[in-house]
RNA sequence: GGUGGGGUUCCCGAGUGGUCAAAGGGAACAGACUGUAAAUCUGUCGGCGACGCCUUCGAAGGUUCAAAUCCUUCCCCCACCA
């Protein structure tokens, strides 16, 4: 190949691109092959770079902390690469381990390909769906015989496979590890192979599947890919990593309100990070809101605010951010009632099996699902938290007819307006 | 295959015949406070129209006035040995 000298202006190119990749990240490695990949294409000896991230559709919606991801795929799309997301159908099959401490519970296919769909549209929310190449990984997986997987698990050892961190402390732990999860940072590598990755995304914690597919492309020939490691996005919990089944999480999908009332539940020290992995604005901003934040006169409410604000509208056409903070105002600040609330009708009463005539409150409140028994709505009424018309009611035996409108309140945040 | 250890309420984890709906911690929910669904403090934390009753301690049987605790069989996990 014959190696032309860049000019001064795609050297400066160059350069750009390499910062932009390299924003908001935790590591790029190896950084010269990158490099070398790069300039191969501004060049013209090369296509684009092909971007790789995984996603095993373990759950059907995604959340903020795999945007954190797809926020950086966008810019490698902006500047003109092929990103290529891999749907890990068969992978979640088997189950990431990283990160894990106990095996996880296999899905269905079914469960998965419907999850797939989902996953698909929240994607694109972000990125460009025209010039995204989205590949199903049980395309190659499904094609491969005995041999080829033997052949496969051939080109990596057991000795490397145990020394990552996950397995490590599952043994000392004296957890099982099943001999099937050993194959998953394996299938994750030859989805590389497979695809052709020039370069592959993923979260710290996947450095070490990442870097196996380097090993792996290596093996079967052909050029290893380079692996860009981001942040992990902690929780609304401020501790763990987000996560669906921690119930920590910012859906994408999720209303204004939701997502309004959830980031304003993270704690004050994760607000910066929170800007700088989960949102678009600018790392001078982000600076700043540090800054900001160290100084003891500043609120970190206000910030938090803005925040939420800015996540909303980010996933909510204009102004939906505006709106879900005046909300949150309304109903927490000042402890007013919500625009728009749950309602019931004599009429629905009646199909709750509830009399009209005579409300038992207990039932009123479980059956409309604003708590999960009549133990716990009981409860609740005794720990003073239930109000009608912003009159605490204590008694767990109150009982009484719905012959106006009126408004039920359980705790801060949940409400119902009944109807005659 | 052998030997030893273990499976407890959402999670971690005490409990070895009655005083156990089961310590403690976490999560969650609520109350107070607060410029926040932050932090902090306090309370609740199986179900039931409820000072009593019903269902829970891997599964199924059994012993006993009484079992998470004892016995039998089975299922699952871990360690060491092979």
């Amino acid at each position: 190949m014959a190696h032309s000298e860049l000019t001064t202006d795609l050297k400066q190119e160059l350069k750009r691109q390499i910062e932009i990749f390299k924003r908001g990240t935790v590591d790029l490695l190896p950084e010269d092959e990158l490099r070398a990949k790069l300039a191969g294409f501004l060049k013209g000896e090369r296509g684009p770079l092909r971007v790789k991230q995984g996603f095993d559709p373990t759950s059907p919606d995604i959340h903020l902390g795999h945007t954190v991801g797809i926020r950086k795929l966008k810019q490698f799309q902006d500047l003109g690469h092929q990103v290529v997301l891999i749907v890990g159908d068969y992978t979640a099959m088997v189950g990431d381990p990283s990160g894990q401490s106990a095996t996880r519970p296999v899905l269905s296919y079914d469960q998965i390909m419907k999850n797939s769909e989902t996953y698909q549209e929240q994607f694109f929310k972000i990125l460009d769906k025209d010039k995204t190449e989205v590949l199903f990984n049980g395309d190659w997986f499904k094609k491969m015989e005995f041999l080829d997987i033997m052949h496969l698990a051939s080109k990596y050892t057991v000795a490397r496979l145990l020394e990552r961190d996950d397995f490590t402390k599952r043994m000392k732990a004296m957890t099982p590890i099943s001999v099937h999860e050993l194959f998953y940072p394996l299938m994750q590598a030859y989805d590389s192979v497979a695809m052709k990755s020039d370069i592959e995304l993923g979260a710290t914690e996947q450095t070490f599947n990442l870097l196996a597919g380097r090993t792996v492309q290596e093996a079967y020939g052909d050029e290893p890919q380079c692996v860009l490691t981001m942040p992990i996005l902690v929780g609304t919990d401020g501790v763990k990593k987000m996560s669906k089944s921690l119930g920590n999480y910012i859906g994408v999908d999720e209303a204004p309100r939701e997502m309004f009332g959830k980031a304003m539940s993270i704690p004050d020290e994760q607000i910066a990070s929170y800007f700088e992995l989960a949102t678009e604005v600018t790392a001078e901003r982000v600076e700043e809101i540090r800054k900001q934040l160290s100084q003891a006169d500043v609120n970190p409410m206000l910030l938090k605010k803005e925040l939420g604000e800015v996540i909303v509208d980010q996933y909510h056409p204009e102004g939906s951010g505006k709106a879900a903070r005046e909300e949150f105002e309304r109903v927490f600040s000042k402890k007013q009632l919500p625009d728009d609330m749950p309602e019931a009708t004599a009429e629905d009463l009646k199909n709750l099996e509830i009399d009209p005539n005579a409300i038992y409150l207990v039932h009123l409140i479980a059956k409309n699902k604003m708590s999960k028994s009549n133990s716990e709505a009981r409860k609740l009424i005794q720990a003073g938290s239930v109000s009608i018309d912003g009159d605490k009611v204590t008694d767990p035996n109150y009982e009484f007819p719905l012959d106006k409108e009126m408004i039920l309140k359980v705790g801060k945040r949940r409400f119902l307006r009944l109807k005659v």
